[in-house]
DNA sequence: GATGAATGAGAATTCATTCAT
DNA sequence: GATGAATGAATTCTCATTCAT
């Protein structure tokens, strides 16, 4: 349908005055993303908004997709920082600490600009197609997998690789559809304490892991807990 | 952008010829979203391959949308299908086993046509802003809910809405993810596996829920693991 | 610089209101190019003089270049059929008349439409480019071929085909330059004359080829006529 | 469509390194024409690869047709000088050896760099359209009228103004011809026999003009070859 | 019911040209 | 003199949709 454009930027501006429109454009099309959808993000559009002429947008983008590109790496750029930020504060923190942690993080993020992930996270896969290797994704398993190199022998899981493939994207899906269809879960407690649940059940199938606070001595605890719930289930 | 058209086919068609052109054209939107992508999918283009004039395609079809909604509904209605006798097929299995049948006959319904599950699944949100509700989904939480109803008193949550939307989500993310992401996924058995332990751990995370053929002596081994791990995290 | 489109034409217009409509844009086409020339032959511009709408154009002309193209086409169809008419009414005339007659109707036909002629030639090129071969040409010279084979022994010109293509694009740029920058020559007989004494003395380098009118025993006017001439130049 | 702005470089450069600058122009220009067309030459392209920026280029010319001319121009130039010194070369020369070194030349000149010439010549209708004279050709023709002056009285035409029309424009077409539709009769020694033949004939149409080597005992055999068609014709 | 010709708003993109720095 | 960022009119082309036949 298209011949394959390359979706990087077209040049990088020199000048300051060009670094200003180059970022004027960009967050104009944040902006119409936002408020009216990929359909509506044209060209022409854009660069109304940005307050500069169509010829200005193909001067830095050499294709409306290569803008929506920018746009999704300027947002997954933060999401990737944010991330490392929030893994670079966790020392000390038990696995289930760090996970609920991270999963708040997730959740708040995206909870952040509902509308801005939606939109940029149904465009990814045809950005897929233009582009081979998603270097953002693959940087985020790293670090999701970094993370749990550590626990290694704590959780069950072998391949790492996997267990980190299924962990991020089952938080980033729960999130994503939470988002779109129930709007409610995302600020209800619960929620995150069955992510937290399903991860860490996921990793740690034979600990407790739900029950909040946390308690201090495992192994009693659990025992305790799976008692109780039997009693309750009666 | 567009006026909102109702998306519901236009006329029933009662007589069996009009249904045979109904079909053809559903058949062909599916064979066009398939072969070339949703862009491809000119209302012109699918009456060409349907074998009629586009003005027949209006007369079933109120707009483009309610063309690829069909489609959609078609796809959809057979996954309901598929899980509704998969269900009915399991009486008597533990929730173990009946899990892992049904997370295999998700990926294996996805994998079966990938390329059309993609381009539906990125058109979902489209939809979605057309119709409030997704009676499709409704259906479906309640399928999975149904599902757990009987089991309640041997698993952990105790929302049984907000655990079957999380199970349905995941499973279905997971493999959708795997198949355009991580292709090789779909065909090692320990994908299952582990989708299986996501499950298992979540719904019942004092259970080991992950060993493969499942342990006789579970309760020895596992009691052996709980302590070793103890020991690590002490 | 552009993927190479076919210039056929899209479809052929069944219903006989298409076949108008195809014809009316044809027709605003040439207007347009004899007007204004090619870069003003915009595909919107010629919609707007044929009447119809931007999309009918492309319903049947598959790029601007298709449009000028199909004149291209009318237009040398026109001067191959004259071509050929001219011909058949040259049963019994000598080669000499022959050549007069059809050079006289090639300078006519090419004045008849001055403007047109002189943009399609222009554009020749740019459409060889995108036709490999070009149909007309090859016909065209066949019929200069098909006219010389008769003759073949009293002409000097063993290789026919290069004679055919020497003597047919000689004719055609003389009558196409005199067009552009000596007008005035179009309507001295002395041009057609010098035409002639060109082709002919290519022709029938020994024979007296320009003097008129025609005279009636060759033999002993070239005599005279050489004599006369040395005459002249003493 | 376009305002007519005077074709003539805007300024000449005094300082050699605008000289310089203005020749890399030009270079750059006669480049891209030659290897992606007219239409590829675009001002930004032109300007990036001489090296400078869009404004330098408008600096020396007042528009993209003002560089094409200049290409133009230096080009033909070339040509006229070519010319003029192969002319100078010829003293002593028959007619007959004259143009065939004459002839060989053009053909010579323009196969050197074909792609230049054929894109030159097509938009030289273009440029016309700006500049009513062309003094280019206007030279050419006198040149040429020069060469056949002392020639006068052994030469069939009278009006040698047309005459050198006819012979340049004769020449130049069919080397033009050739070059772009039948390339391999560039280097068939034929053709040069055959262009010849025609211009010589055309001269001289009473001399045999075309048996290669030049005949030593063109009297009698021209009577006898007279005599052989005039049998065959009668 | 069916056809397919016609519509036309609107999308992406280019490029000659200007002008502030 | 030189730069290159900015301009924006203009162009090509698509496609959902309508409606006369």
């Amino acid at each position: 349908m298209k011949s394959s454009t390359p979706l990087a930027p077209r040049r990088k501006p020199r000048q300051s005055r060009a670094q200003v429109t180059c970022d004027a454009i960009i967050t104009a099309t944040a902006q119409i993303l936002v408020k009216d959808g990929y359909d509506a993000a044209s060209t022409n559009h854009v660069a109304r908004v940005a307050g500069v002429s169509v010829g200005s947008v193909y001067q830095y983008f050499s294709s409306k997709e290569a803008l929506v590109m920018a746009v999704m790496e300027r947002y997954r750029a933060e999401g990737l920082t944010d991330l490392e930020e929030g893994m670079a504060r966790l020392s000390g923190a038990t696995l289930r600490e760090a996970l609920r942690l991270l999963i708040r993080q997730v959740l708040a993020k995206k909870a952040e600009n509902p509308r801005l992930h939606q939109v940029l996270v149904e465009q990814l896969p045809r950005m897929r197609q233009l582009q081979q290797v998603d270097p953002y994704a693959v940087r985020m398993l790293r670090l999701v997998r970094d993370f749990l190199q550590p626990h290694a022998r704590e959780v069950r899981p072998k391949d790492l690789d996997m267990a980190a493939f299924i962990i991020f994207n089952t938080v980033e899906s729960l999130t994503h559809v939470a988002l779109s269809s129930r709007p409610d879960y995302l600020t209800r407690e619960a929620y995150v304490d069955e992510l937290c649940a399903l991860v860490l059940g996921y990793l740690q199938p034979t600990r407790e892991s739900v029950r909040r606070p946390p308690a201090r001595t495992s192994r009693t605890r659990t025992a305790a807990t799976r008692k109780s719930r039997s009693a309750r289930n009666r």
